[in-house]
DNA sequence: AATGCGGGGGT
DNA sequence: ACCCCAGCATT
């Protein structure tokens, strides 16, 4: 590093240090989390906030704390009860990390947040990011946070072109969002970056002319701010075809299983079913599925509907029979549980997003004549 | 270091 | 049709 460089830096972290807290107070947004602020409320907002968006979090943070308002209440929640309050939002480790964790907190802290960020980052579920959130916002310890928001402004403030899928790339930009902070106000500082990255600073179309650091920021300066962050490219997504089985008895029940906990979308329900091997065609797929899965053999009958849906990792076609159990019992030999349920009573139970569709269609349909 | 993990909104 | 978001756990 030349000495002009390191200049040109120095001058990029002054203007930080001295500019963005004022900025902040002065055009923060009004969230939620950012009143009361307890070390509880704090992380079940940073935990809603991981890859998800603060439009889609705010409804689900005002239920959740209503449902749960303490960390013992979190602690003995059902997972019926935890899930339905994930419904929807994601992710669905993020919930069970969030209720053994406040176990935790209960049997090894007696019940208080710990302060400590060795101890807080060893709750399951907090990452270096969180606990460094938890830690700044919450008890005012000098700890800089490095988020999605953090490392675009910082590549673009100082122009840095390092591949931030490296975790070289990262402690670089870690040691720099250290350097930054100031002591006593780690707190502000930290929404400070995070709120110009999340208002001003944006992904694609930055709003440089409302920018309080646009006459230092380099990425500006060199006219091309979106060329940072630099990232790799993505690959493509794979797609499958995956087929479920809705069982009516006489009494007008549905039949719903439980995925296994450690499985994906793990806690939640589902209609039985699978995904559909090569060749296979997608009823004998739903009666396999429903073979092995609950040990009951099914005559396949119309096909309901077909939901597509997608993932981050894959996209899913989801297509729907009704189906009548012709022989045996159902029993959880691939599930975690299964239950026999009212249409009404569906809603009761926690679905992932593409399931939520098919409960809306029998909500409707049970209106109308099944099958 | 690389990969798996949901869902939604913006462009 | 992408892109990415207040990341973490696992391998």
């Amino acid at each position: 590093m030349g000495a002009p460089l390191d200049q040109a830096k120095r001058r990029v972290q002054r203007a930080i240090k001295r500019r963005l807290i004022p900025w902040f107070l002065t055009h923060q947004r009004d969230l939620p989390w950012r009143r009361n602020r307890t070390p509880y409320r704090v992380w079940i907002a940073e935990s809603m906030l991981t890859q998800t968006r603060v439009d889609q979090v705010i409804p689900y943070y005002r239920r959740f704390l209503r449902a749960f308002p303490s960390i013992r209440r979190l602690a003995g929640a059902s997972s019926d009860a935890l899930m339905k309050q994930w419904e929807g939002l994601g992710y669905y480790s993020r919930a069970r990390n969030l209720r053994a964790a406040a176990q935790i907190i209960v049997a090894e802290h007696g019940g208080r947040f710990p302060r400590n960020y060795e101890a807080i980052r060893a709750l399951p579920g907090v990452g270096p990011y969180m606990a460094a959130a938890i830690a700044s916002l919450a008890f005012g310890q000098n700890y800089a946070v490095l988020d999605g928001n953090v490392i675009r402004v910082l590549t673009r403030l100082f122009a840095y072109d390092g591949d931030t899928s490296k975790g070289a790339t990262r402690r670089v930009l870690q040691s720099v969002a250290d350097d930054v902070l100031i002591p006593g106000q780690a707190g502000e500082g930290n929404e400070a970056l995070m709120e110009l990255g999340a208002t001003v600073c944006l992904p694609r179309n930055p709003l440089c002319a409302h920018c309080p650091m646009a006459s230092v920021c380099a990425g500006y300066q060199a006219g091309e701010p979106t060329a940072y962050p630099r990232r790799s490219p993505k690959k493509k997504v794979p797609h499958k075809e995956v087929g479920a089985g809705v069982i009516v008895n006489r009494k007008g029940q549905v039949l719903i299983a439980q995925r296994r906990a450690e499985a994906m979308l793990g806690g939640l329900w589902e209609f039985p079913g699978g995904t559909c091997e090569a060749g296979e065609a997608m009823p004998d797929c739903v009666a396999r599925e429903l073979r092995e899965e609950l040990g009951i053999g099914v005559e396949i009958g119309d096909r309901l509907m077909v939901v597509r849906h997608a993932y981050s990792h894959f996209t899913i076609a989801l297509h729907v029979y009704w189906c009548r159990i012709r022989k045996g019992r159902p029993r959880p030999i691939e599930c975690a549980d299964y239950r026999w349920c009212t249409i009404a009573d569906l809603r009761q139970y926690p679905f992932s997003r593409a399931d939520l569709h098919v409960v809306d269609k029998l909500m409707m349909a049970r209106h109308v004549q099944l099958q």
